[in-house]
DNA sequence: TGGATTTCTTGATCTGAATCAAGGACGATC
DNA sequence: GATCGTCCTTGATTCAGATCAAGAAATCCA
C-alpha cells in the first residue's frame, strides 16, 4: 500500500488503533483492491484466505441452505472490518452490493501481526462485540418482529448507520437516503419475501410515514411514526 | 476467589490465557457465586455492571420487545463468558437456567486487566468471533427455514454443545441428553410457539427419529435422518 | 428510439404456523 | 394418595405472509 497516513478511514478503522510507524508495517502487508458491484469476496464454506478493510463502498455478509434460500446477515459500510480472522474456515460469503474498495490482507499474515499489537486487536474485539449486538438485535427482529416492525426498523436503522460519516464522532440520522439493497436484499435481510416487502413498502408510503421518490431512494417523512412502528424495545 | 489453579473450567474458559501468577492476580478481582435456576444477573438496558465466566449450569442470553414478546439470543454454557464487556450498557439479560456456579467480575476492573493482558483478550476475541459465528447461523435459521427444520437443528446443536465436555479437545456428540429448555424456552429460541414445538417434536417422535423418554429428556434414534431435516448448509 | 430485460408493484389464492380452547400428565406438597 | 399447580399435548380455527400470476415502470443497449 503507498500511504496509509493519507487513508480516508485512517481514524475510523480499525487502524486507528496504529501509530504511525506501526501503521507503514501494517501498509506493507495489505494492497489497496477495487471490486464491482456483484463481486464475490470470500465464499461460504472456503478456507479463510483474506480479511479486510471497507474504505468505500457496501458489501454483505450471506450465508445459505444448499437449495438456494439466503439469508443476508450483515451489512457492511466503510470503515468496518470483514473476513473471519483466526478461524480456519469462512462459515459466510462477502459479495459487494456496490463497487467498493478495500484494503486487503492475507489472513495469516494479518493474524499474526494483529497478535503482536494488541491496541489493534483490542479495536478488532470492540467491533466483534458490536457486530454480536447487532447481529443478536437482528435475531429478534427474525425471530419476534411482524413485517411492518422489520421494515420500519430496517429503514431506521439505514438512516442511522448511513449516517455515520467517517469522521467517527459526528452522526446524524438520514431523513433521505438511497437504499444500497434492492428489494431483494430487503427481503434477504428480513426473512420477508420480495412481494412482502414491496407491499410494506407501499403501504408506509400511502400512509404519509415515508416517500418513495424512486426506486432506491426513501425518505422519512415521520420518523416518530416510524420509531413507533418499529417495535424496539 | 480461593484458588483459581483447581477450577474445573480453568483450561477451557478463557482464563487458560493466563500464566499461573496472572490468574493469581485475576482470581483476587473475582468472587466465586452460586446463582439458582430462575434468576437473572444482567438486566437488558442497564448499566453493564458485572461480567462473568461460568463453571458450572446454564444460562439464556434474551432481549425483548416492551410488550413482553422475547427473544432468547443465546444458551450459555460451562466455560462460556457472560456480560458485555467494554461496553456502557447491555443490550441484553442474562437469567440462569438452571443452578449454576459463576465466577463474577465486576466489569470496569475486568476490563482494566484485560487491556493489560492481551493473552486474554485474544481468548475474548476468538469467543466473540465463535459467538458471531453461531448468532449469524441462527439468523439463518430464524429467517430461513420451517418449524421442523429449526426442531432438527436445536436437537443437533443441544448434543453437541452438551457433549463438549470441560477437556476442549474431547468432544463427542451425544444421543441422549436432557434438554436444558422447557418448551416454551425452546420456542423463544427458535422463533416458535410451545404448541409448534410440541407438535413437531410428537412427529419426530412418531417417525422414529427421536425418543422422549420423559418431558426434558431425549434420545436421538436415527441421527442422518435428524440431519437431513435439519436443512444444514 | 424502441424493443428487451430486469425490477418492482399489485391482486388472488393458499398454507404453515399462530391462536384459541380443552384436556392430560407430571411433580410437589400436605 | 388426594389436591393443586405447572407444563405439555392435541384439536379446531384463523391469519399473516408465502406463493402464484399478471402487469407496470425503470433500465439497458442495439
Amino acid at each position: 500500500m503507498k500511504d496509509c497516513s493519507q487513508c480516508v478511514v485512517r481514524n475510523s478503522a480499525i487502524c486507528a488503533a496504529l501509530m504511525a510507524d506501526e501503521l507503514e508495517v501494517l501498509g506493507q502487508l495489505g494492497r489497496k483492491q477495487r471490486v464491482s458491484k456483484g463481486q464475490t469476496l470470500v465464499w461460504e464454506g472456503d478456507d479463510s484466505i483474506i480479511v479486510a478493510n471497507v474504505i468505500s463502498g457496501i458489501l454483505k455478509v450471506s450465508m445459505s441452505i444448499s437449495d438456494g434460500r439466503e439469508q443476508i446477515v450483515g451489512v457492511v459500510f466503510p470503515a468496518d472490518f470483514i473476513g473471519r480472522p483466526f478461524g480456519q474456515k469462512s462459515p459466510y460469503s462477502v459479495t459487494a452490493l456496490s463497487d467498493a474498495e478495500l484494503c486487503i490482507f492475507s489472513r495469516s499474515s494479518f493474524d499474526a501481526f494483529a497478535r503482536n499489537h494488541p491496541a489493534l486487536e483490542h479495536k478488532l474485539l470492540q467491533r466483534t462485540l458490536e457486530e454480536l449486538d447487532r447481529a443478536r438485535e437482528w435475531m429478534l427482529l427474525l425471530g419476534k418482529k411482524t413485517a411492518t416492525e422489520r421494515i420500519a426498523t430496517l429503514l431506521l436503522e439505514m438512516s442511522i448507520r448511513l449516517g455515520e460519516t467517517g469522521c467517527s464522532v459526528e452522526q446524524n440520522e438520514l431523513n433521505e437516503f438511497a437504499l444500497p439493497l434492492d428489494r431483494q436484499q430487503m427481503g434477504d435481510v428480513l426473512g420477508l419475501t420480495i412481494e412482502t416487502v414491496s407491499r410494506q413498502l407501499s403501504r408506509l408510503k400511502a400512509d404519509g410515514v415515508i416517500g418513495l421518490p424512486d426506486r432506491r431512494m426513501v425518505s422519512i417523512q415521520d420518523r416518530r411514526r416510524l420509531q413507533d412502528l418499529s417495535a424496539a424495545a
